[in-house]
DNA sequence: AAATCGGGGCG
DNA sequence: CGCCCAGATTT
């Protein structure tokens, strides 16, 4: 199998040495709070897109239990754009968890990190090791393509077997020292050596024994996750406005857009008729321009209807309903299609 | 248009 | 455990 382990850590850390990133805002003042919240970011988004939000998130709430006390709005608001908003309502539950149980310390045992909502074993390894030098290997997204391409590891891993065997090569890999240095390079190795598409292979620190690059294939690692058609939805979003304000819901906390606010929706169009029937419209509701939005399964065809209203109505759906200008953004969260239905809008009349 | 990313939740 | 779910960006 792996002839020396230490020279892979050893060739790693050097590199990390010379090319790695030390001045990331999460990479200042290393607490396990901040680097928490940037993985959680990170998860999802690449670093320039991730750097503004983490800067307004630490600005607002410079410590885990500032955040704690949070309104859940302003939390979602400050996620607004990011999406994965389940991910915003886990670590708002996790800093409720550390306050109230922990005394607003971030535990420092791994098996206690793990327990908290939206962080599993990579994440928990991550914040540990890259705040308190902690011995855990990580297996992000950039790590499986870097240990898969290296042992020309086989399948998806998302078959349990598969990141197994990526694991095993973590924790093997990992050095006794200088934890925090190498689980930071290998990070910055798949971001900027052993990238998805077109890697720099003539560039890598591990290339000489890397087995994807010997056979000349190191695109086909990790293996593909099995594709499977989108099914596509429709619905109708009804965008009350009266006075310059739009009508907006706060969805539920579970499922599509859980906790964002949303004009109401319907999902036919017998639905839309009933919930227009009781409206007291100035004139016949607008179709406007019909978009596609695509989540991870399915495809979302929306078709907006404008209906500008004598009066301000108060429960169109079951859920809470407020009304907000449309001249400025709401400090609540809202989904993208919200986003920019609110903003066209503004040159509709 | 397709691939993606780590974790929650369910049966 | 295996399978499905959640979203916006990049390629």
């Amino acid at each position: 199998m792996e002839a020396n382990p230490t020279a892979f850590a050893t060739q790693i850390l050097n590199w990390y040495q010379q090319y790695g990133r030390k001045s990331l805002p999460w990479q200042q003042n290393r607490t396990p709070y901040r680097v928490w919240l940037s993985e959680v970011m990170l998860q999802q988004t690449q670093v320039a897109t991730v750097i503004p939000y983490f800067e307004r998130f630490t600005e607002r709430f410079p410590t885990l239990v500032d955040l704690a006390n949070a309104e859940d709005d302003e939390v979602m608001h400050l996620w607004t754009g990011l999406g994965y908003y389940a991910r915003a309502r886990n670590l708002l539950k996790a800093a409720r968890v550390v306050r109230d149980q922990y005394d607003g310390q971030f535990p420092t045992e791994i098996d206690q990190v793990v327990a908290l909502p939206g962080i599993g074993r990579s994440t928990a390894g991550a914040i540990l090791s890259l705040s308190l030098d902690q011995h855990h290997p990580i297996l992000d997204g950039n790590v499986k393509r870097v240990l898969a391409r290296h042992q020309a590891i086989d399948g998806w891993p998302g078959v349990k077997a598969v990141e197994n065997r990526l694991w095993q090569l973590a924790e093997r890999h990992t050095p006794a020292d200088g934890v925090q240095q190498y689980n930071q390079a290998m990070m910055d190795m798949g971001a900027m050596i052993c990238t998805r598409s077109k890697p720099r292979c003539t560039e890598c620190p591990v290339g000489s024994d890397c087995v994807a690059q010997q056979q000349g294939n190191p695109q086909d690692f990790p293996g593909k996750k099995p594709k499977k058609e989108k099914p596509v939805k429709a619905c109708f979003l009804l965008l009350l406005r009266h006075r310059g304000q739009l009508y907006l819901e706060k969805r539920p906390g579970a499922g599509i857009w859980g906790g964002l606010w949303c004009p109401p929706q319907l999902d036919s169009k017998a639905e839309l008729d009933s919930a227009l029937a009781p409206l007291k419209a100035s004139k016949a509701p607008q179709m406007l321009t019909p978009f596609r939005h695509t989540f991870s399964h399915y495809h979302l065809d929306i078709q907006p209807v404008l209906v500008e209203l004598e009066q301000a109505t108060t429960g169109v759906g079951e859920h809470a309903g407020a009304w907000y200008p449309l001249e400025k953004k709401p400090e609540v969260g809202l989904a993208a299609p919200t986003e920019k239905l609110i903003l066209s809008l503004q040159n509709i009349d």
